[in-house]
Parts: structure tokens; sequence; C-alpha cells
DNA sequence: CCCAGTAATAAGTATATACTTAATCATTCC
DNA sequence: GGAATGATTAAGTATATACTTATTACTGGG
């Protein structure tokens, strides 16, 4: 039950530097005085300070000793999460719908993506994520047959593609971007809002050592995400 | 110049976890057979290992061993720079302008955050930040002067407020959330698009000890975000 | 047969110790 | 004066060892 002795101390200079006791570019005593100071073996301070420099709030530099770290610096977590966790997260009801399914030629920048040939086909898939009556997702995907064959064999009328493959395409690399876009009459009756409404588009590119997996335009009618840095350490 | 013992023992680990050698759920050795195998000590691998988890690649209980984790579990890094920091990386030329600087009193939604009295007036900056010859982003920022006061005394006419509150505040939490919005006719001029245009608004509220400094309002006529999950581990 | 108690186990924490490496400072020599 | 040289320092890595704690699995008693 008792915290651990490396957070004890990590939570302390923590303390320090947010209440400004410690501003920035001040130097923090090294680690060997603070072992002192906390009465622990060096080791335990190195493991604080390694997580306080993980985590953006210090800098650290042989030799030249620990600084507090300028702000500038740091990261935000921003966790996405899946579609169906995210809506039940917000005490809506999920339910998934399908749009679309064809085996279809992609347009140039998919084809691009995925390296296929002219006039090879790809899966396209078109579906809606509900939160309640309202759409809070509208999907459009194309996944790479030539990477994932199984997929075809797939209906993803019941559940999304994007629960699928995550099961079945071991870890890789996501890419995101994040762009605004106004509603164009297909966006508009697909999400049930007006032409012109302002859209949060979420682009994802899966790529694996199989090659490029799957590209996915996902877009949402309001506002998406709530981030938050500097979570507090437990 | 050679590759720490612990991280060889972490990227061996995670290419076999990557290449689907080990599926999701799939159970690992646990760290002392693996330290053997490794021919080295066991902290070593449990140090690997538990870099592993807190990337979001593995699970670990206690007695149960590890996992490899879903995929479902794991977050992105996103790293919300300073703007000058984020057109410099686009190799543009950047440039601050000061549109509007008053003490008022501000809109309720931010009364209520700062916990004004009625009547109370806080600092209002309104300002662009341009990328070469196009705006990059309308940034209309509120700041509590009751938490900063020495805030009052700044022009802010040759450099933003946040460049100036990052060094003068100490550590805080800060929380952001990302929507899109239509341009009303304030944004458009002040970003130089159509009214109706779809814009990236990233809201941006930083709290410290002193309560809360500032709010600010920052938008950005195209794709601001560019995200990647899974970076290279070294 | 089921539940409680307990033993076994694997992760996690803490320490001492020793060595490596990068960076800085001071000195020396050209 | 300035560049090479070497000493010093502090972070970073690696290992052995020991203890703690959560959790599972087993086992004996009701």
């Amino acid at each position: 039950m008792t915290k651990p002795l490396y957070k004890a101390v990590k939570t302390t200079l923590l303390d320090r530097i947010r209440s400004g006791d410690l501003a920035f570019g001040d130097p923090l005593p090294n680690d060997a005085d603070l072992a002192e100071e906390f009465g622990c073996a060096r080791l335990t301070v190195y493991r604080a300070m390694r997580e306080l420099a993980d985590e953006g709030y210090v800098e650290r530099r042989r030799r030249a000793g620990t600084r507090v770290a300028t702000r500038a610096s740091r990261g935000v977590q921003l966790s996405i999460a899946r579609v169906d966790e995210e809506i039940f997260a917000r005490n809506a009801v999920y339910r998934y719908e399908r749009l679309l399914r064809e085996k279809a030629v992609p347009p140039a920048a998919v084809v691009t993506a995925f390296a296929l040939k002219a006039g090879q086909k790809a899966l396209h898939i078109r579906c809606r994520h509900w939160a309640d009556d309202r759409v809070f997702q509208l999907e459009d995907r194309w996944i790479n047959l030539e990477a994932v064959p199984e997929a075809a064999e797939r209906p993803f009328l019941h559940y999304g593609p994007n629960h699928w493959l995550l099961e079945h395409v071991p870890f890789s690399e996501v890419h995101h971007d994040i762009s605004a876009v106004c509603a164009d009459a297909a966006d508009a009756e697909g999400l049930k809002v007006a032409v012109g409404h302002a859209l949060l588009r979420l682009g994802r590119t899966t790529v694996s050592k199989a090659g490029c997996i799957t590209v996915a335009d996902l877009k949402h009618p309001g506002e998406l995400f709530s981030l938050c840095s500097d979570p507090q350490p437990a």
C-alpha cells in the first residue's frame, strides 16, 4: 500500500518544480547529493529522475547535470481509442451500421499507398458509428487485399473493420492526421448534417511489415478530442 | 556507440511482437528465463520489459506473467509545439502580428474558468501567426490578471503571449480540445478565408496552482496535426 | 464439493557496487 | 591567443543480491 520510494522522490521533486520553487532552467542537485538528502541509494534517485526526464519535466546531460526543462519541449498524450470504447466512455449506446462493401479500384492516393498495379482492386467499406441516435463517426476505409487477403472473406456487417484488423494484424505503425473539412453532399447525408457543416477529419494509415494495410478516413460532426497534458503522476 | 544491452533486449522482443511471431495475448517467458536466454541479469530484462509495458506493447501482471497487449490500449504522442517552432519546422518564415490588446470583461465561460467577480476585467489579446504570406493561426486569448498580474505590463506587440507565459508561469496542467468550426465573419477576416470555410480549432486552458491562468482559442485554416504512433524505439 | 487458507511464483522495489561515456574545465604547448 | 590534451565530474549502464507484494494454484477441512 505504501508508495514506492522512487515515486515519493519523484513527486517531491515534481512538487518543487510545479510550485515554482525551481524555475525553468534551474539546476537540480546531482543524483548522489539527492540520494543523501533522501537517505536512499543513488539508483533510486536515478530512476525518479529518469522518469521525470522521460516525461519532459527535466533535461539531463552528462557532466552538465539536470535542469528544469523548458515547457516547450513537452508533448501531449492523445489517446485514440476504438470508436466503440470512445462512445461507451460517453455513456452512450454504440451501434454499428455498414453502408457499403465493395471490391473496387481505389482512388489514386490509395493506389500509391498500397503500391497496387493499374486496375487492381481493393476492399472498400463505408460505415457509420452511432452514439445513441446521433452519428458519431462516418468511416470510409480501403483495405489492401494484397497485405490482408483474409479480409476479403469478412462481411463487416455487424462490426467494423477496425475491430477485426486490430486483432488480426500484428503490431504496426499508425499515422494519423487531423484536419477540418466542410461536409460535402455525401458527408452531409451520411452524418445527417447540413452541407458545409464543419467536420473534424481524422485520417489513419496503418503500415506493417507486409506493407500498407489500410487507409481510413474518419469524419466527426462535432468535437472529438479532449486532451490533457501533465497527467498527475501517481 | 554500441547500443545499451537493455535496448538490444527490448528491440529483440519488439521484433518478435511486430513480426507476428508473438500474437496478441501470447505469453512471453518470465524475466528470469529471458535473462538466461540473453545471458544477462534479470534487472536488465526487467528494464526492457518495463519500457515495453510503459509503451503499451505488453501487459504485465504479477504471478500471471507478461503477455502481448491488445492494440486498443495504446495511445498516440501528440506534440503540440510552439507555433513559431511549428512554422520553422515547415521551412517557412514566422511572423507575429498583434491585432488587439484590451482589458475587458470576458465572456461568461471565461469568467467562470477564471473565477472572476462580476464586472472584473481580464487581459484580452487577439493576434495572428503567419507562415510566409499565409495566416497559420488566429489566436484569441484571455489572460487572468488575478493569477498573472505581471502580464498587465506586457504589450505583446512583438511576440505572442504564449511565448511569454511559457517562460514566466511555472509548470502547469494544460487541457486541450480539438474541434472543427465554420469560419464566421471575424474568423474569415482574420484568417483571410471565405466565411463558412472549415477551420480546425484548438482550445487550450492552462491551470496552475494559482488557478486558471489563461484560455486560448487557436484557429487554423487547414490541417494542423500529423501524428504517428509506434515511434521506432532506438 | 466448495471455500478458506497457504504455498509457490513472477513481477516489482531497493541497495551496493563497479564500470562506461559524454561533457566540461583547466592546463599546456605551439 | 587558441587549439590540442588530459583530468574531472555526473549521468548512464550493468550485475548480484535480497526482499516485498500481488496473484494464481493447490490442498485440506467443513
